[in-house]
This record gives structure tokens, sequence and C-alpha cells, in this order.
DNA sequence: AGCACGCCGACT
DNA sequence: GTCGGCGTGCTC
């Protein structure tokens, strides 16, 4: 008989390969079941990385007991990783199809994944001394020290609080607790409560949502609540949330990348009453480790984030929220290619707490599962506040004179708005000045060298930038092929509108918001406040497209909705509609009435006429029944393989030996499987890379996961595999 | 992905 | 004669 095998750890790393390795326990360390979860340091190659033990036990006869190297330390005296948060991340690879130790990298804010240890959390925070106490009234008002000693009062206010109420309190408090005058403290038990705000009170139909929540609380229960623009369903939220924290539980709210704001934070946490952790990529790494320790203690009771935030620890879980639940920003679009959205689904299963997906323009996904009866299902279909949905007018500019894409009907509406002192937004969803640069005698047209799409024009028409892969360029005055001076900026972006206004419109205030004059997320509400109610004309791209409520908002014009209704992706009407909607609910939030111009050169087009007619529930039908005739999602499901590489061919190669491998598989266990490709990108070079795709979609959920789980390990052993960069996006948002 | 090992061009 | 190109193989 050999010797019993040795114990050992199966370790997740975060490298790209679908298995784990086993090691020898570090020395003096046993081996078992408490080191699941746990980190540990491991010689990998010439090199050291950071893993997770996944589970202990013998090793298996497929690796040579010879081959095992020792772990070098394991770096967690508990798991870090354990119970429902383990069995999620475990849930995302398999589903996505990504290594685990991948996935546990995605998951773990960048100290943790490094190896740093969890670090402290306890709360602090400061009050005034009895000599500071004497020493407030001599403080000079108007200073950080007045409004920090002001803030305090005879309280303690906690450090999080601080953060929120008074930015650059930090550097007050060490000037008066160098005086002695105030001292920081470790606070215990309900940490920086303050009286929450009592709510507002909620109309019936915010009532009778609230009720639905409430009433499920105990258990898992997806709901979709569906609430037009400013209908109040923030209100909803907040009163889950409140019944949640009632019961002693933790809340996680998920917003997209764009609507998480200070005011939102200070909103939740003024009706609340307690901290609110935040969690987006603004955060240091300290604060993003900080933040995630105080959710793995149970200290933070509510967690407002981003996408990432779906993977914090949550002990004591009692409720999720997805707001905007339809937003595209849930989608990681590179490395492990998560839907936050459709992971908190299952996470709230698996904690058996409810889950509420809001939006007034819901995913036809969610949608879809609402309407067969999967999802409870509550509406708000009016808005709060007294405000009234804004009237809507088709501007139909078919052989109309149009001023940098603006016709005369929408400049008068315009002109109308600023005589009455209100405010108007002009919104093209496209940058710069021009989106081509064209030879008017021969046809040419500025491309880029290293990408299949053409320069966008910017600086009046001075400078030629690529939105693919940033190359910049001065715009040439002579066409390059002919030699002509006719070159001509075609059609506009927000840069060439903003212009035509400041000609039109010399006196009146502008503000034009795009990627370009705002690339910081507190630069938004810089520009907005400054802006602030005067009368006057916004312009601006997507980012202007929700949160951000503008009282003198009351006349909104699209001016690119041509554009959406021709893209060729099945998503495109979605989106298009989500957008329209979203923008359209920017106007008349307040009491005064809005009006929303649809600038169009195809005003009987079925999906404006549909939305006009009947709203998003009415295109959302419409759209359902043509995604069903189409066997498209959410009718049918859908993996992408994708692959790129300098090289032209090794891209088509790689995919076409992963096509053969897939042939095997899905004969063999007779799945119903299309498969398109190996295909050309829709953008077949960007960024000097040539680009091509394989498409496979099937009715059947699990029969395609079957095929994936035998095919997607073998990808990695393909003869072209390293000539190409590779990567598999299981539901797909975007199929390019 | 990183990192080593291993065979063929333009440089001191 | 070397420094270094990236092709190929491996990582418990």
């Amino acid at each position: 008989m050999s010797p019993p095998p040795r114990p050992c750890l199966r370790v997740a790393l975060p490298v790209p390969l679908p298995q784990l390795f086993d090691y020898l326990p570090p020395e003096g360390v046993e081996a078992g079941p408490r080191l699941a979860g746990c980190r540990v340091r491991v010689p990998f190659g010439q090199s050291e990385r950071v893993g997770i033990v996944v589970d202990t036990g013998p090793a298996p006869a497929t690796v040579d007991p010879q081959a095992l190297r020792r772990a070098l330390a394991v770096l967690d005296d508990a798991p870090l990783l354990a119970g429902e948060l383990a069995e999620t991340l475990a849930w995302v690879a398999r589903y996505y199809h990504e290594p685990l130790g991948e996935v546990v990298a995605t998951a773990l804010p960048g100290p943790l994944r490094a190896g740093d240890p969890l670090p402290e959390t306890t709360p602090f925070g400061w009050r005034l001394t009895e000599a500071g106490q004497l020493a407030r009234p001599r403080l000079r008002a108007g200073t950080r020290p007045a409004a920090f000693a002001d803030r305090l009062g005879t309280e303690t206010v906690a450090e999080a609080v601080l953060d929120a109420d008074l930015p650059g309190w930090r550097s007050a408090a060490r000037a008066l607790g160098g005086r002695g005058h105030a001292e920081r403290v470790a606070l215990d038990g309900a940490t920086g409560a303050t009286a929450a705000r009592p709510p507002p009170p909620l109309h019936p139909e915010q009532a009778e949502a609230a009720s639905l929540v409430r009433a499920h609380l105990d258990g898992f229960a997806p709901i979709l609540l569906e609430g037009v623009t400013g209908s109040g369903k923030t209100e909803v939220y907040l009163d889950a949330i409140a019944a949640c924290l009632a019961r002693g539980r933790q809340a996680l709210v998920l917003v997209p990348e764009i609507g998480l704001t200070p005011q939102t934070l200070a909103r939740f946490r003024s009706r609340l009453g307690i901290p609110v952790h935040a969690l987006h990529s603004g955060l240091a790494d300290g604060e993003r480790a900080a933040a995630w320790a105080a959710c793995a203690r149970g200290q933070a009771r509510v967690v407002v984030g981003t996408r990432s935030a779906v993977f914090v620890p949550l002990p004591e879980a009692g409720l999720i929220v997805v707001d905007e639940e339809h937003d595209a920003s849930y989608k990681q679009q590179d490395g492990v290619r998560y839907h936050a959205r459709d992971v908190a689904l299952v996470r709230a299963r698996a904690l058996g707490v409810p889950v509420v997906l809001g939006s007034a323009t819901p995913s036809l996904e969610s949608l879809h599962n609402a309407l067969a009866g999967r999802y409870l299902h509550a509406r708000l279909t009016r808005r709060a506040g007294g405000a009234t949905a804004p009237a809507v007018r088709v501007i139909d500019v078919r052989k109309r004179r149009l001023e940098a894409g603006l016709s005369e009907e929408l400049l008068q509406a315009l002109d109308d708005t600023l005589a009455r002192g209100e405010q108007a937004l002009v919104f093209k969803n496209r940058r710069g000045y021009a989106p081509v640069l064209l030879c008017h005698d021969c046809g040419w047209s500025a491309q880029c060298r290293r990408c299949d799409a053409p320069m966008t024009v910017h600086a009046r028409g001075g400078r030629l930038i690529c939105h693919h892969c940033g190359a910049r360029a001065a715009a040439p005055r002579a066409c390059p092929d002919c030699g002509s001076l006719a070159l001509q900026p075609q059609g506009a972006g927000t840069e060439r509108i903003d212009d035509a206004l400041a000609a039109r419109f010399p006196e009146a205030l502008r503000l034009r918001i795009d990627r370009g004059t705002t690339r910081r997320r507190d630069a938004l509400e810089r520009h907005l406040a400054e802006f602030g109610e005067r009368p006057g004309i916004l312009v601006g791209t997507q980012m202007l497209a929700k949160g951000h409520d503008l009282p003198q908002l009351t006349r909104v014009a699209v001016v690119g909705v041509d554009e959406g209704l021709h893209s060729s992706d099945f998503r495109a009407p979605e989106r298009l509609a989500q957008l329209l909607i979203q923008v359209a609910g920017r106007a008349g939030r307040a009491q005064r009435k809005g009006e929303v111009l649809l600038q169009t050169h195809h005003p009987d087009h079925p999906l404006l006429a549909t939305l006009l007619a009947g709203g998003y529930p009415a295109f959302a039908a419409l759209e359902l029944a043509d995604r069903e005739a189409a066997g498209l999602p959410p009718y049918a499901h859908m993996v992408l393989l994708r692959a790129e590489a300098a090289d032209e061919a090794a891209p088509r190669a790689f995919l076409g030996e992963a096509r053969e491998a897939l042939h095997a598989d899905a004969e063999a266990r007779g799945v119903a499987l299309d498969v398109h490709g190996p295909l050309p990108a829709p953008m077949a070079r960007r960024a000097g890379r040539a680009r091509a795709q394989l498409l496979l979609s099937a009715r059947s959920r699990p029969a395609l996961h079957a095929v994936l789980d035998a095919w997607v390990p073998r990808l990695y052993g393909l003869p072209s595999v390293r000539r190409v960069r590779w990567s598999i996006d299981v539901d797909p948002q975007d199929l390019y």
C-alpha cells in the first residue's frame, strides 16, 4: 500500500486558466476545511500570487505528488469569502465561464486582491471638548473650523457623516484637535445615527408599491417597479430600506455609474438617519477596501454602489435594490463580463431576500419576466408632486432647411422658451463638431488609420479625433486625394449645435455637457450648479439623459432620433425608446408643463408612432412580439465568442477552430444551437487590430450552457489560441 | 496572463 | 562574435 495522500489546498488563482491549483499547506499549518475561503500566498511559476482556498483534501491523482509546491502563507484568520458570497462567486464563474480566480479578483477591492489584511473599520466620530465649546464663539465665521465646530455642536458626529456633510472637514478637525478643542472618539453600537427625516406622504400608487415590497421582506421575491420618470420610485426604495433596517437587516442599493451623486447619498442619509456607505470607482483603493470590510462586519447597514458593489458581503442582508435596472452600465464590458442586475437576482435568491428592480423603461428581459409572472410587478403611472407628463410634438423636417441640424421650428421654440425665462435642453447623442469630414468634389472622407471608422471633426473643423482609439490629427486644409479645398464637415455634433445656438442667441446663457467638456463625475454637478435656474439652453449627450432635477427645464428638443432608427443592432430600438423616454423625462419636473420636441425625417416610423401613442409599455409589447418572432432575447439566449489580433487572419482562424470544436459538442448533445460566424465584428478593425466573432444562440438556456461547459475549457487549448486575444461574453449587450 | 527557454537577424 | 526578435510551453 502507498502512504495515505497528504492533504492539500485547492487554490483558485487570478490567471486566465480554467483550473484550480493544488498546494501543500504552509509549514506548520494543517490543511483542513476551516481554510476554505481564506486567501493564501503561493509560489506560481517564477513569481508569487494571492489566491483563494476553494477546498482542502487529498491531491487528485492527476497531479504528480512530487510536483506539489508548498503555499507560503495563509493570509486570513477567518474565511474572507464564505457562505452565500462564495457560492455566488462560484455561480458567476460557472455562468459566465470564467476561471474562479479571475472572478474572485474581480469581486475583491484591489488591496484585498493583493493580499493586504482586511482593514480596520472601527467607526470614529468627533466631538468638541469643553475647551472647544468655550472657544467656539470666537472662531471666525465662514471658516472651515467654524463650520466644523458648528456642525458638531454638542453632539458626537461620525466621520462617515462628516464626509458627506462637510467636504474638507479633516483639515478643520486637525486644527481644532491640535489645540485640544476637538477629539476623535471610537463610536459603538448605533454609529452616527441622527434623526431620520420623516418621509413625505406617499401617493396611493407609491403606497401600494411600498406595501407590496413590505409584504415580501421575508424571502426571495423579485419585484419589478415600473414607474414613469418623476413618479417617485426613490421614495418606494427608501420606504423598503427603512423597513429592512427596522428588522435589523442590511440593504444594498445598486445605481448606474452616472446616478451615484453626492445628492443621492445625502438624500438617503438624511431620510434614513444613519450613515450610508458609498462604493464606486471614484473611491481610493483603501476606501473601497474599508467599505467592503464594513459590509463584511455588518457595520455598514446601507450600501449604495455601482456595478461592482454587487459583490459586497452581506452577512445580514435584508433587501437589494437595482435602480434604473435597464442601464447598460450594469454589464461589465471587459474581463469577467457579468451583469450586476442578474448577479443581484441570483444573490437575492440565495440570501432569501427581495430584490427590487426599478426603472421607467425596464429592460425587455425584466419586463418579459414580469409579464410571465416570474416577477411581481408594481407600476407607478403618475408623476409625484402634481407634475404632469410633458406634451410631445413631432417636427417633420423632410425638405426643411436645417441649420447645424436644427430646424427653424425648433429654433423658434427655443426662442420662445428663453423669452419666458425658462430653460431648454437640446439633446444630440454625438459629441464633437461633426461626425464626418467629407470632400465635396471627390467624395473622400477622413477615416481613422487604425479603425474602420470615420474620424470625428472637433475644434470648429480644425481637428480630427477618432472616438474609438483616441487618435488625433489636424484637419487637412485640402483633400488629400484630389487637392480640392471643398472639405465640408458633414452632420452636427454637440459642439456645432452649440456654435449655431451661439450665433442665433448671442445673449443667451448656454452650457454644453458631453464627455469632451465634462470628463469627471463631479464636473457635471459643478456645471449644472453654476448654470442654476437662470434662463438658458443646455446642449448635451447621453450624460444629460438621467438623474438631475432641473426644475426650470420646460423644453427638451431631441435632434438625433434618426440615427437610432437605422442601427442594425437588434437592441437599438429598445435603447432608443429608453433614451427618448429618459430624455423626455427631463422636461417639466416641477409645476411647469413640459414639452418635448422630436425632430425627425421619419415622423411615421412605427417605433415613434407606437411610443407616442402608447408610451413605453406599448412599445415594449410590440418589440417583445418582434423579438419572439425573430427568435431573439429574451426568447433566446446568446453567447458571443470574440477574438482580436494585430494579424488579420488570426481571429478568423481561431474562431474557425472554435466552431469545429463546437460542432462535436453540440452534435454529441443533440442541442438545437444556432451558430453564426466566424464573422468580422461590425467594426472589423479597431486600434489597429482585426476583430471577429462567433455568435451562438439557443432557445434553451440550460442546453446552451451544457454545451458551453464542455466547449469553453477546450478553447484554451486550440492551436491558434496564442495568436489572439479572445473572450467569451454570455448574454452580450452589444454585438460588436 | 507572465515568464522562461530556444533558435535566427543587425549591431559593437 | 553578441543582444534580442517573438514562437512555444508551462504554471499545482
